[in-house]
DNA sequence: GTGAAAGCGCTAACAC
DNA sequence: GTGTTAGCGCTTTCAC
């Protein structure tokens, strides 16, 4: 069934096409007599509007593209849920895109969603040189922000959070539970943030005297079965650390499972962190102890950046938020001597 | 920077936009030397084209849309991972929308989806009735299928699961395993294939002889904060069932930590079943048993029966996929007795 | 093999 | 308040 047109609505209505998109979009004062006619023209020929139309001729889309590395990671599916509330909100749709971890693939969704006259992108790069050329290319046309990761050299905002200020939270945390020494697993260093982190836990080991060694520095990828994986083989080829840091929850949920596997206590024997605060992570056993990015809160910023960049140009912003320690069971304190 | 246009294209090469237009899309024969100087211009110009302009005319998008009730649901997130995959590999785009469980959310998700003028809608619809009026009116302008949940009295192409065989599956394994009585923690009723697992349960234990109460049947939503909420109460209120039936993996992923709130043991003192095989039922301890979803295949031949809706017409068809029993811990055999 | 020209459905000047 | 008109950038007959 083909779609009825705005001059279908108008010639029922007994009015021009112009009158039509004013009544349905009242920009413009339309008497109330008219609008009536002309909503009940619409409805019977139950007429939608072609927003395509209304695009080309108003360039632009009320659409905002949004790339993510994988679409499976609950940290962002979350942060995609967000964003999408607060585009909701302001009657904009979201594109999104799965860039399965490769910049090819993201360099293809960027291209499309430029081609597709998106009025912004929010992308959180694969990879922090290889996502390059692509990013550069589209926020060289529209605005871009960042999210989380940023990939190198690149001057467009950016929003995510502040992972020297998270590693530091985390590590004071694990000192003070008198972890002396930490293994830290994570993915391979292909991002900003991952580097990030990993700069973080040196960092800190250093300076609150906590020991590690090279084979404690795992490099694998984002997914609980590496976690899995990188956990016993810590415990099978090494002394045993005091804690295991991980990069992310996903990783830190793996290590547990191996720690299960090779029947050592958590958090009596080892202490395990985790790095985003999935909904998961409080509902495994122990729970979690790891840190929490403001995902609402990130969310809101991007969009809003969006906003600002094609309001105020060029300037980018680096906007890095504050993260929340979240304490649970496999950083428990151990029963104090005595206690009930 | 204002994006470059056909026609400047043209100009630099020298020739008119509608060879332009034929050169970039090959779509007619055009001499070799004329192509190479259009390629030439269009790459010093930064050409992307506008799908935008190119969409009015052709009256085609090459998009579609996808709407389901959660995105943060892993179940949900598979299938939209399997779509996107699928037509990626046709050149076409994703326009993913979350309900939010919400159905004038999602009515108005459709509305929009239908005035962006996507090619087709897949849409897993958020509730069996408030659904419907929406669903109906999108698949009456274009081709629509729904996936896993249906819209009780639409007649579009759906497809999904056999819940009906998949609780076959499920209770004859817990009989199998000895399980004499059964809960089953579910979801409100407010979607078909909710509906369908309750009554494939309730049908299977009268056939089995596997006793059941009114008060094990537990209905809350799709979250693992609801399995757990809803396990305690079965083992704290009422006599404890030797197996606790779970309508999806969350559920059951809940439960199973309410039997650790309750020190209850899986499988020994409860088994416990989910639904989905999400990637985490692998990784919690014990393993869940559950029954497997193709997600692949249904992404597959939903996108297919996209195709055929648009050249078929009317003829709507219904395909339930057979799903496949995982054993794992949670209803692992008791070690037998004189075993190793 | 290439160009001229029409027009997809809509909105925004500009008249009145 | 409402109509007329001129395109937005592209594809596609139809000529030559």
């Amino acid at each position: 069934m083909p779609r009825a047109t705005i001059s279908q609505v108008a010639e029922l209505a007994g009015v021009s096409t112009a009158t039509v998109s004013r009544a349905l979009s009242d920009s413009r004062r339309v008497s109330a007599t008219t609008r009536q006619r002309v909503q009940d023209a619409a409805q019977k020929l139950g007429y939608s509007g072609n927003s395509i139309a209304s695009a080309l001729r108003r360039n632009r889309t009320d659409t905002v593209g949004m790339v993510v590395p994988s679409i499976t990671n609950p940290f962002f599916t979350s942060l995609v849920e967000n964003v999408e509330h607060v585009l909701q909100e302001q009657g904009r749709q979201l594109f999104l895109c799965d860039s399965r971890q490769d910049a090819e693939v993201e360099a293809r969704h960027l291209r499309s969603l430029l081609a597709r006259q998106v009025d912004g992108i929010i992308i959180s790069p694969c990879h922090d040189r290889h996502s390059g050329a692509a990013v550069q290319a589209a926020a060289k046309r529209i605005p871009l922000v960042q999210l989380d990761r940023q990939v190198s050299g690149t001057s467009t905002d950016w929003v995510g959070v502040d992972d020297h200020e998270a590693m530091r939270l985390l590590m004071e945390h694990l000192d003070e539970r008198g972890a002396r020494s930490a293994a830290f697993v994570t993915s391979t260093m292909t991002n900003s943030s991952t580097q990030l982190r990993l700069i973080g836990f040196r960092t800190q080991a250093q300076r609150l005297g906590i020991h590690t060694r090279e084979e404690w520095i795992q490099l694998g990828d984002y997914s609980v079965a590496w976690g899995r994986a990188a956990g016993r083989r810590i415990m099978d080829d090494t002394p045993r650390p005091d804690a295991i840091v991980c990069a992310d929850d996903l990783i830190a949920i793996g290590v547990l499972r191996a720690c299960r596997d090779r029947s050592v206590a958590v958090p009596d024997d080892v202490q395990v962190t985790g790095y985003d605060d999935i909904d998961f992570a409080d509902f495994v056993h122990p729970g979690l102890t790891t840190v929490r990015q403001p995902r609402e809160r990130i969310a809101a910023e991007a969009v809003r950046l969006l906003a600002a960049t094609a309001e105020w140009g060029g300037t980018a912003a680096h906007t890095a938020l504050a993260p929340t320690l979240v304490i649970r069971g496999s950083t428990a304190q151990r029963a104090r001597t005595g206690g009930v």
